[in-house]
DNA sequence: GCCAACGTTGGC
DNA sequence: GCCAACGTTGGC
């Protein structure tokens, strides 16, 4: 099993956007590495934080887990939409998506700052100068500990379901 | 709104 | 294949 940080602007789409409706695809991935990331070393049933980025105060705000295999993310194939790519054929899908499903909404999210502050994350890829990697590996190192920053444990109320 | 950092594009 | 110009990301 693998774990993740995946940053999603909170305009677009929030962890209670994700908390409503507990599916969604993750889509509009125009970035090379990170549509190999989810191809090649993403399974289902991996974990992932879900980060809030391009805001007031950036962070992880809750907890997800991939419930999909990779296809292709139709996003690409519509003009109409923001993230048209024209190199992206039907027949031939240049980007990928993958499903995410809700786990659970931090009662406080774990700003950035604060995962600065802790020597344990150093070498986390989110905190590396000139990251833009909008998906990133996380060591079971870092996510461990990061999990027992959740405290009081993350609360039944927020869980969809055990 | 600024700007550092990095990815992509395209001329040569 | 090089690299300058440009675009994007995303923290601050």
């Amino acid at each position: 099993m693998k774990y993740w940080l995946m940053k999603n602007e909170p305009e677009a789409f929030s962890i209670d956007d994700l908390a409503r409706v507990k599916v969604e695809p993750w889509d509009g991935i125009r970035n090379y590495q990170v549509r190999n990331f989810i191809r090649d070393e993403m399974s289902i049933r991996d974990q992932a934080f879900f980060y809030h980025s391009s805001c007031k105060v950036p962070g992880i705000v809750g907890l997800m887990e991939i419930c999909s295999e990779a296809y292709p993310d139709h996003t690409a194939f519509d003009p109409d939409e923001f993230y048209y790519d024209p190199k992206s054929r039907p027949e031939n899908p240049v980007w990928l998506m993958r499903d995410v499903k809700f786990i659970a909404k931090l009662d406080e999210p774990i700003t950035l700052r604060e995962l600065r502050r802790h020597p344990q994350l150093e070498g986390m890829r989110v905190l590396q100068k000139g990251n833009r990697l909008s998906i990133t590996p996380v060591d079971k190192m870092h996510w461990d500990f990061i999990r027992t920053l959740m405290s009081p444990p993350v609360s039944k109320q927020t869980r969809s379901n055990d």
